[in-house]
DNA sequence: GCCGTTTTCGGCCCGACTGTTTTCAGTCG
């Protein structure tokens, strides 16, 4: 069964074939955002793909695009897409994803030089037979060159738990240049989404050059890809991994405006540009300007801009709440009356419910883990290493649980100010049992399910082996429910709507394992979640501890959540001691 | 192809930078 995934890609797709077939870029940009659209939705499309007024319900989905939805439940294909894919040689889609390359040059490069694949690039590239063609010279070419070479060494997007300490590292390098006022880094990084694709980084100074000239000469750099007046953009080498850094300095009463601008989404800037226009107003990345007919931008003319130094100020002028950063994609935020939730926050975290020591595969002794949690201001730490059948990951056989249940309950005895509770991460069979009987089950106070094994189940099999573990009167917690590991493994397809809605009817919490090579649920799930348990959905953030670092996790954790709109109070590590006691033993 | 405080047609955000041009097209975010 196709998710929504396949189908956003496959409009994608049409979006960039249609692109280099020359067509209308409103309609090329429509199914692009269809794609989105379509990627974003919690709703498993496939199943109400019969249903137009449903699909035309959501935004950038109309007539023609419904049908097509339709068309791809029906048959399992659109003939446009095929169509396009007979037109279209497929290897095309490859150099238009070479950095500096877009559909114009592509197209060019098609039609002129028979370019069909990355390889034909390279050929007329080595043959120089490119020249030829207009607009390309000697550095053009160096640097379609030094793109496709870029692309083949990098894969694509970087974990958010990867880019996050380089650009902390180079935000540090930034604040600490004279005459900044303030720095921050924005883009996908700021709005928390699990894979980056470049580092943007903000800076507020009345000397761009001094901060420019620190960025470009940071040891990390390997070439400086465009430098200007006030943005430069560089290419970072990183143990191995290369990334772009963009770099934007801005005078200081345009820094909230430029924060928003380079914040993004792209698409929610285009809203809040659409609204602003509207409203007789133009916004930039300077601020926020009254709207006149002159060619030139307000700001170099002196203009006074009438909001722009903050984010805040930006959005109170619109007449819009303002927007937390991992909100801003355009699904509706932009609009009249839209109220944030309330969104958990990382100081709001209290207790960590997913903790390996020692005894399994952790590394860290009970004392420790509970010094460490402590250290943190936790009131609960949840002692949970894995079952007996996790043999690669030293699960404990019943034995050797009761034991390590004796040995909590006396490290609780010495650590009087946290509460230390003896559980166990329990493999969820194939078959959705667990992997203890119910009477030891019933001896844990916490007992997160989590599936390990068997995860390229069919998505049937997986939602009844998901299901099956939230309605267990026994168990707390559904951990990792996918299994998936970023970028190496895709673990489980389920349908988290059938999951969240018996969870929920079970008072079961659903994990954000904020390990970043999970992230699991990841944030549109935890939408769905949040959508489909109504008032008895809860979800949990937790680390997966197996190492002390492992705690400067959470807040990826807390940002998946945050993206997926979750509030404190449906998060059960945000709850008070009392509160999150009182769920643990109801189950009990 | 979508959408509506511009509403069933006619719009659809805004600016910076590069390279190859002699005034701007293409790309990017």
């Amino acid at each position: 069964m196709p998710t929504n995934q396949d189908l956003a890609a496959i409009f994608e797709q049409i979006s960039h074939l249609l692109e280099l077939t020359g067509a209308d870029k409103f309609r090329v940009n429509a199914h692009a955002r269809a794609a989105r659209a379509i990627a974003d939705c919690s709703t498993d499309l496939m199943s109400i793909a019969h249903d137009r007024a449903a699909l035309m319900a959501i935004d950038g989905i109309g007539p023609r695009i419904a049908d097509k939805i339709r068309e791809f439940a029906e048959t399992g294909s659109i003939k446009e897409h095929q169509d396009l894919l007979k037109e279209v040689p497929s290897g095309l889609l490859e150099v238009l994803a070479v950095p500096g390359l877009g559909p114009k040059t592509v197209r060019v490069l098609w039609k002129e030089k028979q370019v069909k694949s990355l390889d034909d690039l390279k050929r007329i590239i080595a043959d120089g037979s490119i020249m030829e063609l207009p607009r390309m010279g000697e550095k053009t070419v160096q640097n379609i060159r030094e793109s496709i070479s870029f692309m083949e060494q990098s894969s694509g997007r970087m974990p958010l738990g990867m880019a996050m300490p380089i650009a902390e590292s180079v935000l540090e390098r930034l604040r600490a240049v004279k005459g900044v006022h303030a720095a921050d880094f924005a883009g996908s990084l700021r709005r928390g989404r699990e894979t980056i694709g470049d580092l943007d980084f903000v800076a507020a100074s009345d000397d761009p050059k001094s901060v420019h000239a620190v960025f470009t000469a940071m040891p990390e750099v390997e070439k400086v890809l465009a430098s200007g007046e006030s943005k430069c953009s560089v290419r970072l080498k990183v143990q191995g991994r290369r990334i772009q850094a963009d770099l934007r300095v801005v005078p200081p009463e345009s820094y909230g405006a430029a924060l928003l601008y380079f914040t993004g989404s792209k698409e929610h800037n285009v809203r809040l540009r659409e609204r602003a226009l509207r409203m007789g107003l133009t916004l930039n990345e300077y601020g926020l300007f009254p709207l006149d007919d002159a060619p030139t931008p307000p700001q170099a003319r002196g203009v006074r801009a009438v909001a722009g130094k903050t984010e805040e100020s930006v959005y109170q002028h619109l007449g819009l709440s303002v927007v937390p950063p991992e909100l801003r994609e355009d699904r509706g935020e932009v609009s009249d009356g839209w109220q944030p939730p309330k969104l958990v926050e990382l100081k709001l975290i209290r207790a960590e419910l997913h903790a390996h020591t020692s005894a399994s595969d952790g590394t860290l002794s009970i004392d420790q883990l509970a010094e460490m949690a402590e250290k943190r201001g936790f009131h609960t730490i949840a002692v949970t290493d894995h079952s007996q059948s996790s043999t690669l990951a030293n699960g404990l056989k019943p034995e050797r649980l009761r034991a390590h249940i004796r040995s909590i309950r006396e490290a609780a005895e010495r650590h009087k100010r946290i509460t230390i509770l003896a559980g166990a991460e329990v493999d969820i069979h194939a078959d959705g049992t667990l992997d203890y009987d119910d009477e030891l089950l019933a001896e844990l106070d916490i007992v997160v399910a989590s599936p390990h094994a068997s995860l390229r189940q069919d998505p049937a099999l997986a939602t009844r082996r998901l299901v099956a573990a939230v309605s267990h009167p026994l168990v707390h917690m559904l951990g990792h429910a996918t299994g998936r590991l970023l970028g190496r493994r895709e673990g489980l397809h389920p349908d988290i709507k059938a999951v969240a809605e018996a969870a929920a009817a079970h008072r079961t919490a659903l994990e954000v394992n904020a390990n970043w090579l999970r992230l699991d649920l990841c944030d549109v799930h935890v939408r769905t979640a949040l959508e489909a348990g109504g008032e008895n959905a809860l979800i949990a953030i937790d680390c997966d501890v197996h190492h002390p670092a492992d705690f400067d996790q959470l807040r990826f954790g807390v940002m998946t959540a945050r993206r997926g709109g979750l509030p404190a109070d449906r998060c059960v590590n945000c709850w008070t001691a009392r509160k999150l006691h009182a769920w643990l033993k109801s189950k009990r």
